[in-house]
DNA sequence: TTGTAGGCGTTATCAA
DNA sequence: TTGATAACGCCTACAA
C-alpha cells in the first residue's frame, strides 16, 4: 500500500543507489556485478516488488524466449496432456509457453498467429497440418518456424506425430479379423481437421481392403461430446442390418456410444463391439474397458518441444519425427454375434 | 520468401508512401484516416504481412488489454470449461487471455504473477482463496486487481465462486437423510486448496451435526486422477464395519471409486454408495450415472469475466458474487444395505 | 487529414 | 566493475 505506481528500473536504480545499467546486469548477468552491489540492488527489487516488464525488454533486447500453441480446444483432455509435456519440456529451457486456441476455425488460427507473432513467440505449435496456404506463408515470411502435431504433414514443413491413418487401419483390421463384416463408423469432424479424416480414411481403406464396399461402412461424423457420440451411436444403430461393431474416432465419442449402447439395451461386447482412439484415462475406467488405440502424448509434447528449440537455434533438425502407436485390446471388442444380427 | 526481416510500422509506412503516424491511426482509428490513404496503408500492411509488435505498443499506449488467469493445472475438465467461457466473455471486450498453471503450488502461482504482470496483465483470474499475504500484497502493490473463483473466498478481496463448504454438506446431509451412518471420505488434497479443504469441512460438519463423532468419518486425501481415487477407495473399503457411503471431493475422484467398487465385486448403490462434486460430462456417462453438485463452470467464468472487467475499468462492484449450486440426484446414492453390512 | 517528434522501460555498446 | 547513452517499435500530443 506504499506508491501505487508500478516500478520501474529507473525507480530500483534509484533506490539502491546505482544506474540503471548495473540493475539490468544483476537481473541478467549477475556475475558481471560485485557482490555488495548485487546484494544492495536485490534488496531494492525486493522491496519495490520490481518486475521487469516484458515490452520494455523484449524492445531492448530483440527476444521474448517465449514460444505459442496453438489447440483446437482446451476442452480436450488430449491436447492439455500433450500440451502439459510440451511446456514442461520448454521450461526446462528457461521458454515460457502462451497458449491460444482456435476453435477449429482456420480464420480464429490464424488470428492467433498474429496476436501470438505480434506478441514476440519465437517460434509455433500447431495441431496438424490441414489449414490455409496463406497461413503458413504469414509464418514463414516472418520467419516464425513451427511444427506441427498429432499427425505426420504432408511435403514440406516440420512434424511430431503419428499416422493417424496406418494407425486406425491396423485396428480395422484386427476388427475384421475377430469376424466382423458389418462395420460402422463414428467419426470426428472432418473439416480442417486432418486426424479425423485420416482416422477415418484408415478405416475405410482397411475395410476396402477387406472387400467390404463402400456404401457398406456407414460413417457419421460427431463433435467432442459424449452426447455427440451417443447421438450418433444411435442413428447407426437404426441401421437393418444392424452394424455389429462401431469404430469411434476418439475415445470419447466412444464412451458416448457405449453409455447409448447401454441405453438401448445392447450389451458391449456381445450384442455391438466398440472401438476408440487415444487411450485417455477414462477409456481405462468404463465397463467393459475401452479396446482403443495409445497415443504417446506426453512422448510426442516432448519431441515437439525438443524439435521447435532446434529450430529457433537453427539447429539442424529431422523434418518429422514419428511417434509409435499401440493397439490396446480391452473390453470392448469381441467377436460378431453369430445369429446374424437383428435384422431389419 | 521475399525479405526475412519482421516488417515494422516504418516500413509500411515507406511502402505506403506516408508517416507512420498514420499507419498507426490506420490500426488503431481508422475513422481518423481518409479512405483512399486507408486503403493503401491496408494494402501495405497486407502486402509486408505486417502485425504491430505487442511490445511497442504496450510501451507506448501504456496498456496491454491482457488479461491473464492461474489456474491449478490444465489437466482438469473443470478449470477448462470455465476458463473457456472466461475467454470468450473477455474477448467480447477485446481483451486477450493469457493462462499459466501454477501445479497447486503457491510458489509458482506468485512465479506466474510476476510473469502475467511482466507481461503486462490488466487484471488476474486466480482459483480459490488459499494463497501466501505476500502474493496479494504483490498484486496490489503493481495496482493489479484479481478476482478470485470457485469460492468466495475471506475477508476481503473479490469473488465470484460458490460456498463449497455449505454445498458439501447439503448434499452430506442428504446422504444421512437415506439412513446412512457409516460415511467415509475421498477428498481431494487439501493443502493449499480451499475447495477441497471447504467441502471436506463440509461433510464433517453435517456428519457431525447428525451425531456421527469425527472419528467415525474416515477422509482420505486423493490427487485428481481414476487411479488416485481407486486406490483411496480400496483403502476404504478396506476398513471394517464398512462404509456404507463414500462421498467424494469430485467427479473424477468418485468415478475411480466406482472402478475399484466393480473391481472389489462391490455394487453401486446396493452395496456402497458414492457422491461425487463437480457434475463434469463424465457424470453422466458412468454406470449407474453419478449423483453429485452441479457447479454451474459457465456462469462463473461468464460473471468472473465481468467482474474483472470491472475492476480494471474502476468501476463499482460487488465483492462476492454467489452462484448457485444444485445437488444432481441420479443413481449411486441409494439406502444403505440393512444386512448391517460386511461386519469386520 | 496528415506529419513531426518525444517518450514508454529495457538492453547493449562504449567509455570511464 | 560501473555509468552514459543510443537504440528497440510504437503511440500520441502538437503542429502544419
Amino acid at each position: 500500500m506504499t506508491d501505487t505506481a508500478k516500478p520501474t528500473l529507473d525507480d530500483v536504480a534509484r533506490a539502491a543507489g546505482v544506474s540503471t545499467a548495473t540493475v539490468s546486469r544483476c537481473l541478467n548477468s549477475p556475475d558481471q556485478v560485485i557482490a555488495p552491489t548485487r546484494i544492495r540492488v536485490m534488496q531494492a527489487v525486493e522491496a519495490l516488488g520490481y518486475t521487469p516488464d516484458f515490452g520494455g525488454r523484449a524492445l531492448a533486447s530483440r527476444r521474448t524466449n517465449t514460444v505459442g500453441a496453438i489447440i483446437p480446444t482446451m476442452d480436450n483432455a488430449i491436447f492439455a496432456r500433450g500440451l502439459q509435456s510440451f511446456q514442461e519440456a520448454l521450461s526446462r529451457f528457461g521458454k515460457t509457453l502462451l497458449v491460444a486456441s482456435s476453435n477449429y476455425d482456420p480464420a480464429r488460427e490464424r488470428e492467433q498467429m498474429e496476436v501470438l507473432a505480434g506478441r514476440g513467440a519465437d517460434g509455433l505449435l500447431l495441431i496438424g497440418s490441414a489449414r490455409p496456404e496463406s497461413s503458413t506463408e504469414y509464418l514463414r515470411r516472418r520467419g516464425i518456424p513451427f511444427v506441427g502435431a498429432w499427425n505426420l504433414g504432408g511435403e514440406d514443413g516440420y512434424f511430431v506425430g503419428f499416422d493417424n491413418r496406418a494407425a486406425a487401419a491396423r485396428l480395422a483390421e484386427m476388427v475384421i479379423a475377430h469376424g466382423h463384416r458389418r462395420l460402422a463408423m463414428i467419426a470426428g469432424i472432418s473439416f480442417m481437421n486432418d486426424r479425423a479424416a485420416d482416422r477415418t480414411e484408415g478405416v475405410r481403406s482397411a475395410a476396402e481392403a477387406a472387400g467390404i464396399a463402400r456404401a457398406d461402412l456407414p460413417v457419421v461424423e460427431a463433435a467432442y461430446t459424449f452426447e455427440d457420440g451417443a447421438r450418433a451411436m444411435g442413428e447407426l444403430m437404426a441401421i437393418r442390418p444392424r452394424p455389429t461393431v462401431v469404430m469411434c474416432g476418439n475415445d470419447v465419442l466412444a464412451v458416448g456410444a457405449m453409455q447409448k449402447a447401454r441405453e438401448l439395451g445392447l450389451k458391449v461386447p456381445d450384442d455391438v463391439s466398440i472401438t476408440g482412439f487415444d487411450d485417455i484415462d477414462l477409456a481405462g475406467v468404463v465397463d467393459p474397458k475401452l479396446t482403443t488405440v495409445r497415443v504417446p502424448h506426453r512422448r510426442m509434447g516432448q519431441a515437439a518441444a525438443d524439435m521447435l528449440i532446434k529450430l529457433i537455434k537453427k539447429e539442424p533438425v529431422e523434418r518429422r519425427i514419428e511417434i509409435p502407436t499401440a493397439i490396446i485390446e480391452r473390453g470392448t471388442l469381441g467377436p460378431p454375434r453369430t445369429d446374424g444380427g437383428a435384422g431389419g
